[in-house]
DNA sequence: CCAATGATGTCAGTGACTGTCATCAGGCTA
DNA sequence: TAGCCTGATGACAGTCACTGACATCATTGG
């Protein structure tokens, strides 16, 4: 039947679980690598061959966001004009935070409690950054056009989910963004 | 007459002298900090006395960097409209770059050369633009258009520093800056 | 049944960073 | 001048993230 074999299975995600409720349970400082690897009932070192280092393990899904930011840019109308485009992708992302509600909540938690998991966030927008910037040449974008927009689109997304995860009441992600976006056009316009 | 004591005078500027001309020779990775100390005259011990960490000492001079654009903010006239203030600021400080000229080149190649620390420009970028938010706030610009206009504004920086870095004629940053400004209204103005 | 493969364990490092205490110059005060 | 305080440094031991090298063992294909 299942490969129930030597290992049991998705020693990954296991210890991407384990490492979470550490997280949340110590604080990242205060938890060591051995510990998750001996909750997640591996060994430290197979926790490297996982995951780069101690904070890529909560960054894992950043590649599926990715591929969603990519396709999303793809699949706009070929008449969309460039920052509709991104609009449309950093609002179909939105959507995804959405569902994941309570999760990207305590995700977020956690991050925004330490530094060094602060500046890995930043290194992933900066990567999503990139990949827009991508997606939109590949739509005959010039730069520093392309650029341009995929950094105001993640700025825009940045700042609408601080304000999403700081609001109480369960308001729309995907409004948040669609106003701030509006916020940026009416700042950059002069006025 | 001078301090001439017990130690020699100047010991933070003589670590980052040596840990410049050693991530240089050999790379930032193959440097240890007891070889920065020992070039320097000192223990890796007072490397730490003086830096978080050993990619702190390449970015010493943010503070300066962050002064410079909150006093320019400060100082347009109260007439100026949120993104001609920030226009004004980060056009300033590309002045500082130009000067620098050279050294800035060098710098740069370091950390372009190294994940960590391009990891951690990253972090020096968005404390600028926390910065730069929080003196728009002080002219009375509501949120979330301080923090917009500031993300776009360090934005627009980083993509007019970049291209300022590989250009091999020696353009001018400010006339970089300001046109890709321009870039970013036209791409958020829609079309 | 055997060989190749792949995921894991084991072990011995290196090097970044920290806590703690000792040392020593300059300055202040009695 | 002696005594004391302060501040920068050295000396030293320790923790922990991360890596390289090699052994182990289930699965898979022949």
């Amino acid at each position: 039947m299942q490969g129930m074999g030597r290992w049991e299975p998705n020693a990954r995600g296991r210890l991407e679980q384990a490492a979470l409720e550490l997280y949340l349970e110590r604080g990242f400082e205060q938890t060591t690598v051995a510990e998750i690897a001996k909750r997640a009932g591996l060994t430290e070192r197979t926790f490297f061959r996982h995951f780069a280092d101690k904070r890529e393990v909560l960054f894992w899904g950043s590649g599926t966001l990715q591929e969603h930011l990519v396709n999303a840019v793809a699949d706009a109308p070929e008449s969309a004009a460039p920052m509709d485009a991104t609009a449309a992708a950093i609002e179909s992302v939105g959507a995804l935070f959405q569902e994941r509600g309570e999760n990207a909540r305590r995700r977020q938690a956690v991050i925004a409690a330490n530094a060094e998991l602060r500046e890995r966030e930043l290194v992933k927008l900066a990567t999503l950054s990139a990949a827009l910037a991508e997606a939109l040449r590949r739509r005959g974008v010039a730069e520093p056009a392309a650029s341009l927009a995929a950094e105001a689109g993640i700025a825009v997304f940045k700042i609408a989910f601080g304000r999403w995860i700081s609001e109480t009441g369960g308001a729309d992600l995907s409004s948040i963004i669609r106003e701030s976006l509006d916020e940026l056009k009416a700042v950059t316009a002069g006025r």
